[in-house]
DNA sequence: CTGTTAGCGCATTCAC
DNA sequence: GTGAATGCGCTAACAG
């Protein structure tokens, strides 16, 4: 492998000389310069990056940590992250955080070998979190709440979007409502309970604990919890399901069990994934801000690196997207 | 941040010393080490894994690199490499190849951040391939056939693939069978196409052009072909989706025209993601040993790593998984 | 405009 | 066991 000695001593010039031209300083004539790139070029010459990150202690990537790199929920989020960083002439790289704290993730946090970080993990601790935040190295957690100076939220008004989903479902007539959970220490989850039974509280309605069962936010937890909930008889009208990946599941055991949604029963989830759309009948659910929510945590991170002074803390709203797997009930027998 | 330098100063050692303690070398007594391992602790020092790279030449991580970080396609594929780093002690990425030649994975690639990659990246060219493999380098490709001393081909054997899902299609008794396939330069569905003609033509049939449509491997394509395919009335039996992303899109179109699956029409795709299992009626499909090719390519590039001969060529067989979306065709009139 | 030089932070000889 | 010294490949100040 050519290094940059090689290259001046081809090209004749001083080892400065050929840095320079490599790296488009005007001071260096376009002559020289020409003669260095075509050295550089002879020789197959490409640099070392990390040497140069080194020197300049800077590495102009940023990482976005995900505890698993393929889920559909993912997508719209790696984008938002993906193109900010571009059009910042940033490099940008994902890396997993199975194996939690040993992980590659962490090596990459520690060992300084971004400039940032986005994290979405929830293997990763907080006190992994806070002990790696510094000025120069700010984390955006979009998972969790911290309290330090350089780590920063953004996060996804997640109480309101349980609100709207459940009281959708109440304004389609519906007072049996099942909830389906995400992994109950998961924020998240907490959150879009919370506006779950709010919604329910404000229309006099009472969770019934016989309608709540966790299903980890995956698509085999989600089919297991409704399967459970339809063995136990005396369905409800309507399920929520606290994540889409759960309802995927969830319509595969109606299915099975012959219930046909949504006219035997109502479901809705929560995220808008790709897929939603192309589950039948259409999955009627909450959209998350997810390209935003990548592209908003980038870009607090370049004005951090920019040294200017940001808010530590972000929300954004939900929307509600209606398509077909609820059913408005005839009779309100109120 | 905290150097090695401050680390041995408050230890009242040596440079070397702290540095020697802090890699475990036995010359060390264990009492300097326990001092050393103090220093590190209260300074919170963590080492700067660029200049410890550079001194070493090496980095101890592989790159994985996809046109497209989120597709549910890349999940197994993702895992088998994982796993094999890990438990190997090598440190795993991912990069996407969002910008094809300029993108953080070339960057990666070019200024060697990493010792070694697979790549599965249709956007990355074949010259750029060629041009930075090389013996400390290797590179596995699985998307395309390369001829090249450093370069290892990894891939699956599509054209069986598509024999087999043909073939069984034509032993239910299918024998208009349309074809929705992947962009028409990409290497896979070429091999699927080959498999697919390779039974009609077996078993005397003709592979009608009106029922070939290109769905570019996506939801959305799948959804569009299969709408153009209803729209020219005098529907086959079956289709033969080249991927089970578009039969999802493909469903959906049938769904929306009211025809069912398989009672109208019988769906086969190709991959075996992990939401086929739950895409009513359950879509049969042939799987690809997606974790295994993703192992096989880290093992390679260890072995290659290691000085070891390796061939440059690995084939994996496809493996049929029936489900509930082909229907037997009663008479089958001969 | 060009060349000399001093490190970036660390690992690793080689004497002691 | 220990510590001084060297250099990985590169950048950037500085002096010419």
């Amino acid at each position: 492998m050519a290094t940059i000695k090689d290259v001046a001593k081809l090209a004749g010039v001083a080892l400065s000389t050929a840095s320079y031209a490599l790296n488009d300083n005007p001071r260096i004539s376009e002559a020289t310069k020409q003669r260095v790139l075509d050295a550089a070029k002879a020789l197959n010459y490409q640099k070392n990056g990390f040497a140069s990150d080194l020197k300049r202690t800077k590495t102009n990537t940023i990482a976005l940590i995900l505890s698993d790199l393929s889920g559909p929920y993912y997508s719209d989020l790696i984008r938002g992250v993906q193109d900010v960083c571009t059009s910042n002439g940033y490099d940008f790289i994902a890396c997993s955080s199975i194996g939690g704290d040993q992980s590659t993730a962490i090596k990459f946090l520690k060992e300084k070998r971004v400039d940032g970080a986005i994290i979405l993990a929830h293997n990763i601790s907080d006190e992994t979190c806070i002990s790696y935040a510094r000025k120069d190295f700010p984390l955006v957690v979009l998972d969790r709440k911290l309290q330090h100076d350089f780590i920063y939220h953004v996060e996804v008004d997640n109480v309101h979007g349980g609100y709207i989903a459940a009281n959708h479902l109440i304004e389609k007539g519906h007072k049996d409502i099942a909830y389906i959970s995400g992994p109950t220490n998961s924020f998240d989850n907490k959150q879009r309970f919370k506006g779950y039974q709010q919604a329910l509280r404000e229309h006099e309605l009472v969770h019934q604990s016989k309608w709540n069962f966790v299903g980890n936010f995956t698509k085999e937890g989600g089919y297991r919890a409704t399967k459970l909930l339809v063995a136990q008889r005396n369905l409800p009208t309507a399920i929520f399901f606290a994540n889409d990946e759960m309802a995927i599941g969830g319509v595969r055991a109606l299915q099975e069990q012959k219930y046909n949604v949504p006219r035997d029963i109502s479901i809705i989830g929560f995220d808008d994934i790709e897929l939603s759309e192309y589950l039948p009948p259409g999955l009627t659910t909450i959209k998350q801000p997810k390209y935003e929510a990548g592209a908003l945590s980038v870009h607090l991170i370049f004005q951090v690196l920019a040294g200017g002074d940001v808010d530590n803390y972000y929300r954004l709203s939900t929307e509600f997207i209606e398509r077909n797997s609820v059913k408005k009930l005839a009779s309100k027998n109120e």
